[in-house]
Formats: structure tokens, sequence, C-alpha cells
DNA sequence: ATAATAGTGTCTGTCAGACAATATCTA
DNA sequence: TAGATATTGTCTGACAGACACTATTAT
């Protein structure tokens, strides 16, 4: 980095979520619709301007806990990308930090405290239907291929499902999020025979009907290797 | 993204490069001198500020123009990650947007115009030893860990060759950049049994000594499926 | 001839894909 | 009982890792 020159005009800073998660063997995405210019009226992904003290990740937790009441400890927060084009906001020059954030579905309904009409959205409805404000349709698209692609080596789908879940629900997760069907027995022999990946709890249900499915937790391990195959 | 309020202060926004390229079988990063405060005399990666009609990728291109004499098209240049800690810079506000560029190893010395002292170092010896400026020790180990993984499942490790390469001189660049030992045999097989990976030429080289290398070019795919293994 | 590197072939264990059979619940 | 889902097991083909051999140059 150089030297600060005053020559140089700033930038405001913004942090955008595109927070995802699985509701009724659909991926949907929270969307807000805009109350004022531009974009009136339309569709956005949710977020807000970086205060003056707050780290990025910090200020992207914040924007969640205003748009939803998802407990934070639940969902997994992480950098997409920044976004910068000179014209993405027509009144002034911004640049938007982008998060994901996965979450479990929640019975609970969500506060549109701050923002109005906040609302899950199937993610295939809002990319057919377009009109998303400023960049954001492109946000989403990368937004959802990352996390196609951090389902393949990490176990991170299970931020999509309840503390304790089956594998039926767990593989549930990879096919909806992948848009792919997958083998109920070569999966269960994959995610149990990789160490770290799945805890056993002594729990079962029959959430699902049939057999009673025995409920694990999420392991140790961070990584998977080698990872998933879509 | 809510509306503007001039409300919140606003932020400097620079890009900063993590330039590398394998220079004597070894991994090395292009660093510059500081020649003010902060950090005065401490080693930095380049970068600059964004200026008001650019896009990120624009800037980060420029500053690569102004820091190095490589030719544009022979480098690969990626957005990184976003780092806007709010002490990350003791004079002001700033959050920077790191990109990685992957280049040859070029003959031509480094013009070094605007910053002084610019130079390659081995990854391994500037982060061991420490003293870089600013976040850049972590932006440099989070560049490293990208281009290692990208090596995985892209063909980006031409990027660090001359257009035209044998198979002996793009295995050396996985073993210096994962700083593993490659079965040549196996390393052979795989590369040349992945369609659309490389491209044969009808040229040879002996450059490397002994029977003559049958040299290669990039092919048209982008991904690699399988991903090849450290 | 010798040294050096390029390229091909073979064997073996592991694992993914395909598919069958059995287990345990509800209605 | 039938119907649903869970879980274990088997077979097979593809491929990665390990290793031996042949090919083509320079000196």
């Amino acid at each position: 980095m150089s030297a600060a020159h005053d020559a140089y005009p700033q930038v405001a800073v913004t942090v955008d979520l595109v927070v995802l998660t699985v509701r009724d063997d659909q991926l949907q995405v929270l969307t807000i619709r805009r109350g004022e210019e531009p974009f009136l009226g339309h569709r956005a992904l949710p977020g807000g301007f970086l205060r003056p003290d707050e780290d990025l990740l910090t200020a992207a937790g914040r924007e969640l806990q205003e748009e939803t009441s998802l407990p934070p400890h639940r969902v997994h927060l992480e950098q997409l990308a920044t976004y910068g084009a000179p014209l993405r906001d027509p009144r002034m020059r911004t640049v938007t930090v982008a998060h994901i954030a996965l979450a479990p579905d929640l019975p609970a309904p969500q506060a549109g405290t701050d923002a109005a009409e906040a609302g899950w959205m199937p993610v295939d409805v809002v990319l057919s239907q377009g009109g998303l404000a400023f960049d954001h349709e492109q946000i989403l698209r990368d937004g959802v291929e990352r996390a196609r692609s951090k389902l393949e080596y990490t176990p991170l789908a299970a931020a999509f499902c309840p503390p304790n879940f089956t594998i039926s629900e767990l593989r549930r997760i990879y096919e909806v999020v992948w848009g792919t069907e997958l083998d109920p027995r070569n999966f269960h022999r994959k995610v149990t025979n990789t160490q770290g990946f799945l805890e056993q709890t002594s729990h079962t249900t029959t959430r699902d009907g049939g057999r009673p499915a025995r409920l694990y937790r999420v392991g140790a391990r961070g990584t998977l290797y080698p990872p998933l195959l879509r």
C-alpha cells in the first residue's frame, strides 16, 4: 500500500449478505424490498454501511442480526468477494464486501425490523425472474456457487441442519444445493467412513417415517479429504 | 445495501497485490521497501489507492503495471479477499482489496519506477523473518494458500511457465508451490490423460538436458475434474 | 559407453458407482 | 399385514501410488 493522498476521493464501503437456507426442499435466499431510490420497490440483498469501529465480518454479523432473528452461533458467516464497479450504485461511489451466511431452516419468523418485507425466496425464482437491485444478481450467483463448492470439501452442509440430524436429512441438503440426486447407500457409506466428519449421538428419530434413523452431530474435522463429488 | 447516509464516515479503499513467481526452484513474492511512514523502511506488498473511475480488478492491473514490467497478458490476476480491521492502518480507516497475481519467471528486470527497491524474495524467507508492513503477512499467507489450492483444480500452474513448457517444468512448479515431491511418471500420466488440460505442440526442447522433451501449451479446459492431489 | 532426462508399462490397493438384501418402525 | 425409511453388504471398473523398463539426446 502506498501513502495516503487526500487527492484520491474516498469511497463508501458497505457489506452485503447472501443468506441461504434450505426450506421445502429448495435452496432459498433472504431478500428485502427496497423502500427508497434507487431501485425503489425492487428486491435486494440485505446489507448496510460499514461503521467506523467495525471489522468487515463484524459488520456483516451485525447486519445479519438486524435483518433476521437467527441465533448467531447457528449461522456460518464468511466473506465472499468484493464488488466495486464505478457505476454499481448510481448515487455515489460504493464498494461492497459481500458475505455468505448459511442458516438452518428455523421455524421462527424473521423480524423485519429494519427492512420492509424481508423474506425467503427460492434462488431459482429470484435468478430466473431477475429484477434484483444493483449488481446483486451477480453477487447471488457467486454466493450460491461458493456454497455449492464449499459443500464438497467442508462439513458446511450441516450449517443448514438442526444441531442433531439424520443422514437422510444431510443428504437432502446436498441434493437440494447441488441440484443432483445422490445414492442413499453410497452417501451413507461415504460420510460415515470419513473420520471426524460426523459424530454419532445415542438418540434416534422417526420424524422422517420408517425405521428410526440415528441422529448425528457435526464432528471436529474442518475439511473433507478426499472431497465429496457432485 | 441500504440507503446512503452522510452520517456514516467514508473509508479509503486500496488494492494490494500478492505477486507470485517461481524462481530458482523457490516460490517468490514481489515486495517493495516503504519510503515513508508508517512502517518506513519495512518491506510491504505493492498496492495503491482505488481511483474514481476504476473497477477493482482494473486498479489491481494498473498497480501491477506500475510496479513491474510484466506483460499483462502473461499474468493471471484475480481477487483474493478484502481486509478492513479498523486499526490496520494507523493513519486512517482503510479497507484493502487484495489480489493475487501469478507470473512466469521473466528474465527482464523489474522496473522499480514508483516503488523503491522492488524485488523478488522467497516466500519462506519473508514469512519466517517477519516484519512486513500492515497486515501484509496475513495477506501473503492467504494468497499463498489460495495459489496452492488453485493448482489442484485449475490449469493455473502454467501461469508460472513460459508459453511452451515441458511436463517436467510444469511438475517442478507443482513441487515448488506445494512443497512436495511428485512421481514424474504418475504426474506425466495424470496430466496427459486429463482431456483439455494440455495441448501438444510439434516442437521439442533439450533445455533441461537428456532426451528431448515435448513442448506443451495450456489447453482450453478451465477446471480439472478430478483435481490433482498434493 | 555413460550420464541424464523423457516417456511407457505393470501391478496392487482403494474407492466410487450400481444394485440387493435385511432391519425396524407406523398404520 | 403392507409401506416406508434405515442400514449393511457385494460386485466391478477406474484410478492413484509404487516401481521397472525403454528411448533419445549430449559428452
